[in-house]
DNA sequence: GCAAGGTC
């Protein structure tokens, strides 16, 4: 039996698909993972695919974190081995302890730690990671002949497939191995690649570990450091990276270009003008900005009365735009983005698209069609989704489809493009939205480009030249059916040179100019690929990672004052991990090791070596940089002043209901808290930030899938105070022969909303209520139950409920509104009654939505 | 409960 080795499931199945005679390979599973049968030249063959590392790198057991001691490292005060002698890469003489040692003996709560210099110059072992694929991998190699390593033609795949050999040699030492290797899944392509084995190439896995081994060590180290440097450890991880560290630097600058920008006054004179009835347009000065405000002045001296306008020239230029190239990994995340879909979620719902069958594999570079890719095929099977059928129709009508190209072309994969027709009932709206996005953008790069109308005119007010501009989509093309990122028409009336318009308005405006923009996660990804800085497939979870460690913040991206302190601190004292040049180098040693040149164990040291020269830094200085990142974390919590003592408030939380809330840091002396609204909480500067009404903070509130607000945070506030309504009889009073008016009142306390009976002490009837929107009596009562029913108005519009949770109709609300959340209209109310209303709904939903995985 | 790189 000949037994095929590949880096992912998909490849095992298109090799199998490629190399058997039948054209059907047989799918079948050892334990959990699937597995190919076919015949080819008499012979069995098994393919398997693995799922990407199977190892993993990591320091001995005893230099790991410890759940009771956490990590250790800062407390080994001055303890260094010296930069260039890599003597501690022995494993020291403490492995026979669980708990590690250090040269001079310093003791802490009767343990003998390591010092974090010592980290640097740790051994490193090599982990399972993936048991189960190990497991199935031995039992195939046990039963083979020969084995061909088919992972991805690259640094990493051949990692991948040297360290899958080691466990496949492990029970099978006297195997016949070969190595083949393809970069694009056609059938000439693979089979000249098994036509042709080669031996694997250990220097270049050598050179993928020393990558590995490099990144953990840096990464661990500085981690630990920063993570300990306070608190011992306790609390939050602080993390820092090759690629991470230096992409916060990025949006760290940006945010620093904004600090220092000083904004320049210009005006601008504009205003509006009709011809002949048509609609207003807009006419400016055609000094466009004025610098200087005494000729912005003059000028408007001269048109501020003005009542005609005489049209002097009208130049028309239409402007061709070219059509889309095919999605790539990186121009995916970077459309979704600018859709609202972050990067991380675009790769997670892309695998889910994937998996169901409905786009192609979704981690690519190539920006080309593959000859082989039936684009006919593809358009014929997108018109069964209705959205799109006009425009396929249109497609197939034509003789032959033409593709745009783009610049990377790999043949590994096709770019991203649909594979199967979706059916939105079946998705999860951002499913849909983000298929909806690649099926559209397929389609775009099949039609023609469309072009825009742009017609300029020149007019004389009052001897001021003023010009005003018009834009018209004249011939759609490919914007009919890719509608993303296209300005609105903004069409002018018919003008011809000697006609006189109606001027309407006038007005000089002072504004500033902008300081540079934050960085779009969509721009984030693609400065990171500019710059070198990570993979297409780690891009996005690496910045998720910096929103995670609470180092950025909002969307566009906004450096935290955490964030902006670890840069100072390592830009300080180990600047090498700071910018994009770590990654640069690295790739010319892994160059070295690739050909030979240098051993990984050279490589590896010199990168210790030079980590271990800014250990000294960092630990001389660990008392300033403690101190400037507990600044930095309080300054991040901060919301406001205390209205009793003035000190700051800052965000808590509760150590026994583990949620939030805002607390004063005078606390003990002073006791000031409030309850903090559900959702992120965004302080406001300035005056603005101050209640006039109660002195406490204003904030923003971000609620989760809602408009945000701003509000004061206390609740006994009189601008949150509401005015008790009646809302209905109490039901059980009258049942008990007695009056009680339910009212709806709102707690000074909490701050939250209820109805309750005026007779409570008696009855006991309450009832929680929608905490947000305005609140109004109905006087009705809910036909199921009898309670009453309230309408809320939001910023959604009204909508009505029943004030009882257990009320037959809120499972109706709740089942309803699971099937119609995919709607226009997917209301927070329906969803928060779904939520409510328990696993009815919900699981009902969420299977019909997994029927097809 | 440390990185970045694969992939699910």
């Amino acid at each position: 039996m000949i037994l095929v080795v590949t880096e992912k499931n998909d490849a095992a199945q298109q090799i199998a698909r490629l190399l058997s005679e039948s054209g059907k390979p047989k799918a079948d599973k050892v334990y959990n993972t699937p597995i190919y049968r076919f015949r080819k030249g008499g012979e069995d063959w098994v393919t398997i695919g693995l799922r990407g590392h199977i190892m993993q790198p990591d320091f001995p057991p005893e230099l790991k974190f410890d759940p009771q001691e956490g990590w250790y490292g800062l407390t080994a005060e001055g303890e260094h081995l010296p930069a260039d002698v890599p003597d501690g890469l022995a494993r020291p003489p403490f492995a026979t302890k669980r708990k590690p040692f250090l040269a001079d003996g310093v003791d802490i709560k009767g343990w003998k730690i390591p010092s974090l210099p010592y980290l640097v110059w740790a051994p490193i072992e090599k982990l399972p990671a993936e048991k189960e694929i190990i497991r199935s991998l031995k039992n195939l190699a046990k039963k083979a002949d020969s084995v061909i390593i088919g992972t991805d033609f690259d640094r990493e795949g051949e990692l991948i497939g040297s360290d899958a050999l080691k466990q496949i040699l492990s029970v099978a030492p006297d195997v016949n191995v070969s190595r083949a290797r393809y970069s694009a899944f056609t059938k000439a392509e693979i089979d000249h690649a098994f036509d042709n084995l080669v031996a694997l190439d250990q220097d270049l896995a050598d050179a993928g570990e020393s990558r590995q081994h490099i990144d953990l060590i840096w990464g661990a180290v500085l981690t630990r450091y920063l993570t300990c440097v306070r608190f011992g450890g306790l609390g939050n991880t602080r993390s820092a990276g090759r690629v991470q560290t230096p992409t916060l630097a990025l949006v760290v600058e940006r945010e620093r270009e904004r600090m220092a920008f000083v904004p320049e006054d210009y005006w601008v004179l504009s205003g509006e003008a009709t011809h002949a009835d048509s609609d207003p347009f807009r006419i400016t000065h055609a000094t466009a900005r004025f610098t200087d405000h005494d000729a912005a002045e003059k000028a408007y001296g001269h048109v501020r009365d003005a009542k005609t306008a005489t049209v002097r020239a009208v130049t028309r230029k239409s402007r061709r735009v070219n059509p889309p190239v095919p999605f790539n990994t990186t121009s995916m995340q970077a459309a979704a983005a600018a859709e609202g879909i972050s990067p991380a979620r675009a790769m997670r719902l892309a695998e889910s698209l994937y998996m169901d069958g409905l786009i192609s594999y979704p981690r690519v570079d190539n920006t080309v069609y593959p000859s082989s890719l039936d684009l006919r095929e593809c358009v014929r099977t997108l018109s069964s989704v209705p959205q799109f059928a006009p425009t396929c129709k249109a497609l197939l009508g034509q003789g032959t489809l033409h593709a745009t190209r783009g610049k990377q072309e790999t043949t590994d994969h096709p770019p991203i493009y649909p594979t199967g027709a979706a059916n939105p009932d079946n998705l999860q709206p951002a499913e849909w939205k983000l298929y909806n996005l690649i099926a559209r953008r397929f389609l775009a790069t099949l039609m023609g480009p469309a072009t825009i109308e742009g017609t300029k005119v020149e007019l004389d007010v009052a001897g001021e030249p003023f010009v005003a501009t018009g834009n018209v989509l004249a011939v759609p093309g490919f914007r009919a059916i890719y509608p993303y990122g296209l300005k609105k028409d903004d069409q002018l009336p018919e003008l011809n040179e000697g006609d006189v318009c109606d001027v309407t308005s006038m007005a000089l405006d002072a504004k500033q100019t902008e300081p540079p923009a934050r960085y779009s996660q969509g721009k984030l990804i693609q400065e990171m690929e500019k710059r070198g800085l990570g993979t297409k497939s780690t891009r996005a979870s690496i910045i998720q990672r910096l929103y995670d460690v609470k180092y950025l913040k909002n969307d566009p991206a906004e450096p935290s004052k955490l964030g902006m302190a670890i840069i100072d601190a390592l830009t300080s004292y180990a600047p090498r991990i700071t910018t994009p040049e770590m990654t640069a180098e690295l790739e010319g040693d892994m160059t070295k090791v690739a050909e030979g040149v240098d051993t990984q164990a050279q490589v590896v040291d010199h990168s210790r070596a030079l980590l271990a020269g800014m250990m000294d830094g960092l630990i001389d200085h660990k008392d300033d940089l403690s101190e400037a990142i507990a600044d930095a974390v309080t300054a991040d919590a901060k919301i406001g002043v205390c209205p009793k003592c003035g000190r700051d408030l800052v965000v808590k939380t509760s150590a026994k209901t583990r949620g939030s809330f805002a607390g004063c840091m005078g606390w003990p002396d002073c006791d000031v808290t409030y309850p903090l609204p559900k959702g992120r909480i965004e302080p406001i500067e300035g005056e603005a930030g101050v209640c006039p009404e109660c002195g406490a903070p204003r904030v923003k509130v971000h609620p989760f899938r809602n408009r945000p607000y701003e509000t004061c945070i206390n609740p006994a506030c009189p601008t949150n105070r509401e005015p008790d309504i009646v809302v209905g009889e109490c039901a059980a009073c009258k049942a008990a022969g007695r009056h009680g008016d339910l009212v709806a009142h709102k707690s000074e306390k909490s701050g939250k909303r209820f109805i309750r009976c005026t007779n409570y002490d008696e009855c006991g009837t309450s009832y929680p209520l929608p905490q947000r929107g305005e609140l109004h009596a109905t006087g009705e009562t809910c036909p199921e139950c009898g309670a009453p029913i309230v309408e809320v108005v939001t910023q959604r519009g009204p909508w009505r409920i029943c004030v009882n949770m257990d009320c037959p109709s809120r499972e109706k609300k709740a089942a309803a509104s699971t099937r119609g959340a995919r709607g226009v209209r997917g209301a927070a109310g329906r969803s928060k009654a779904a939520g409510r209303s328990g696993a009815a709904g919900r699981s009902g939903a969420s299977t019909s939505r997994r029927k097809k995985a």
